[in-house]
Parts: structure tokens; C-alpha cells; sequence
DNA sequence: ACAATTCTAGAAAAATGTTCTAATTCCGGC
DNA sequence: GCCGGAATTAGAACATTTTTCTAGAATTGT
């Protein structure tokens, strides 16, 4: 018979509501979506449910906050092999269109602005926040120093990146467009990198 | 004292409600606001509200579409006054950072996608869609034609253009940048049209 | 082996959204 | 003017849903 540690069990339990939760948020939106649900789906008990999350909004937090350190992990690991500035800025374009076309059901979930964050939830955003874009500024800074890219205000890069990306991918996860992020990755990486360097 | 028709009472309770509903739905996000919040703000009944919104989400999506429509139209009314390609791209950046910049609340409403539509509101929208991509094809299609513009998938210029000015724009609104979306405007037009033209 | 802690369970309570019935106001046709 | 019907208002009653709470079981460290 199989063995399990309690931890292993537990984990597995929040695993499983995490999953159910994302489901149901992605289906129908967090306030459409019932605790009841979600228990039934995760076979989890009420107790355990707000023992583990707290409440409803804590399991939306905990979906996205996981889901964002996930994202820029990956984003970071995406570009920091990269030494020239249009490779780099190109591979951040393709990362967030294959990103989203792999798991259109994360990226949904992480796009749609729905969540509203506790102060706890949002201070750890902040820092998460922080760290990323030091990291992203490293990369940055040479580039723009030796003018291979437009010297801009900070704040402005990555909208400029990602913000098309990030526009189209909205209007195909909720259906309005057919083709998939990563068929027009090629297109967006050349504007993006357009719309950054210095002509 | 002040005769008031039963239309123009019934039309200001509306009023009303919207008002304080789009209040609350943007400090607290429309899960979190209750009823009786926006009834006692718009001093207004159960039965009248539910009368004319039906739901609380009638009254989410009311303000949507309302929102929208103004949008489309101002935004093409600043689009069609200019010949060249150039100006009318820039005019669209320019009009988006004056637009979130001058009513912050209801751009924090309208870019939070905490919306969920029910079908009726989704076929309106739709419809408000059609149109708005129509004359949008419209203007385009001859700059496309002529060479300025670069010939690409006609869902892509939306996202290029008006794509980093939005995620811009959602991140002053929610604190985490400081300068507003007009101070950046010149830019952000700038970007946008190197990104779309044929270079 | 014995606390102390963490976790599970579900009934009960609190909060919230929606329906329903009744009463009121207004409008158009007679 | 007056009547019948439609639109609107009102809030109590109802239904649904979230959250709290108490009790007990499992696990961990000492």
C-alpha cells in the first residue's frame, strides 16, 4: 500500500484545491465560482479548506503569486543566456507567447486583473516585484549605456516588450482572436525590438 | 421647487448607482463591494435597483459597455481627423494616455478585466466591436496598401499600438509607477510607430 | 509516553445576493 | 378629468454562500 507522510498528503491537498480553484476561477470567474465547488472538486474538507487558504481570495492569492514567481523565473532564465540586446529583447517576446499558448489556463487566470490582493499578499508582490526588476535592470543597463537601445525611462521597457504580447494574448484567450500567441511570436519579437533600439 | 419628470428622477437614480457602484467596485473590486453599499451610497432601494440592473453584475455591466462606447467613439474621432499614418498612430497612443490620465477610475474599471459578461452583454459588445474594427479597416487599409504601414495580421496593430500604453497605464494605476500615462505620451507614440511602420 | 502543534471535519452562524408581493407614481386613450 | 395599465419603488422574506467555531484525530518533537 502506498505510504504517505502527512506533508505529503497535505501538500497534495492544497495541490488539488489549487487545481480545482483554477478550473472553476478560469470557467466562470472567482465570485461565480462557490467554495462548495471547489471542495467538492478537490474532495476537501471545509476546515482543512480555511485552514490551509483562509479564505476564497487566499487561494485566488496563493494561484497568483505562485504563478507570477513561476513566470518570471522562467522569463529571467529566457533571457539571461542571451549577450546581444536584440536577442535578449526578442527572446522575452517569444518566452511570454509560449508561455501563454502552453498554459492558456494559467495565463488567463494571471491576465484577467480579477484578483484583488490582500496587504500581506501585496507586500510580497512588491518584493518579488523588486528583486525581478533588479535583475531585469542588470541586463538592461549595458544595452542602453552603449546605445543599442533607446535610453527611456525605466518604467517604459517593459510595457513596450511585453505589452503588445500581452494585449493580443488577452484578446485570444478569451476567444475574440483565432491565431495563437506563439504563430505570431516571429511578428511581435520584430516589432517589440522596433519599438526599443535606438534607430 | 424643482419639478423633476419621473424620467429624469428614474435617470438620475441610474445615475446614481452607477456612480457609487464604480466607486466601490474600483477600491474594493466588484466581489467585495456588497449591495448594500452601493444602495445606501445611492440612496436607492432593493426593488429599484434590481429593477433596472437585474443583478449586481448588471450593474458591472452597464458600466462596461457605456465605458466602451465613449471610448471607441472619442477614440475615433481623434483617428479620423488625420490623413497621414503617422499622426493618426500617434494620435490613437496619445488619446489612450489622455484617457486613463483624465478619468483614472473608470480606466481602472474598464482594464480590469474582473468584468464577467453575461451572453446578452457579450453579443452587445461584440456588435460595438464590429463596428469599431470596421472603421478601424477602414482607415488602415490604405496606409497598409500605400507601403507605410507594414502588412501584417490585421489583429496585430491593435495589441502593437495600443498594447504598451495599456500595460503602462495599469501599472500607474495601481501604484506601482509614478508618472501618468500623459507625461510618457510622446514616447510611448514614438515606440508605437516604429513598431508598426515599414522601415 | 506525553505535550504541543498541525490538520481534518462538518454543524452552526453570519453575511450577502435575489426574489416576491404590495403599494405608488406616471402616462396615454377615452 | 378619469381610468387602466405600465413602470417604478419599497423592503420583508427567502435562498445562497462564505466563514467561524468547536471538537477531535494525526503527527511531531522532547
Amino acid at each position: 500500500m502506498t505510504e504517505m507522510t502527512r506533508q505529503t498528503r497535505t501538500s497534495a491537498l492544497k495541490d488539488r484545491v489549487m487545481t480545482a480553484a483554477l478550473e472553476r476561477f478560469t470557467q466562470v470567474g472567482i465570485e461565480r465560482t462557490n467554495i462548495g465547488d471547489i471542495l467538492k472538486d478537490a474532495d476537501c474538507s471545509v476546515g482543512s479548506l480555511y485552514h490551509h487558504f483562509g479564505s476564497k481570495e487566499g487561494i485566488a492569492e496563493a494561484l497568483f503569486i505562485d504563478g507570477l514567481r513561476r513566470f518570471n523565473e522562467a522569463l529571467l532564465g529566457n533571457l539571461l543566456i542571451h549577450e546581444e540586446a536584440e536577442a535578449g529583447v526578442k527572446a522575452i517576446v517569444t518566452y511570454c507567447c509560449n508561455w501563454v499558448t502552453e498554459q492558456p489556463q494559467l495565463a488567463a487566470y494571471m491576465l484577467s486583473r480579477e484578483i484583488k490582493l490582500s496587504d500581506e499578499a501585496k507586500q510580497e508582490l512588491r518584493g518579488l516585484d523588486t528583486r525581478f526588476r533588479e535583475k531585469l535592470t542588470t541586463w538592461f543597463a549595458p544595452h542602453i549605456e552603449s546605445g543599442e537601445l533607446k535610453n527611456l525611462h525605466f518604467n517604459l521597457y517593459v510595457p513596450l516588450i511585453s505589452g503588445p504580447t500581452l494585449e493580443y494574448s488577452r484578446m485570444w484567450l478569451s476567444g475574440r482572436y483565432n491565431r495563437s500567441p506563439d504563430t505570431v511570436s516571429k511578428a511581435m519579437a520584430e516589432a517589440a525590438w522596433q519599438s526599443v533600439r535606438l534607430a
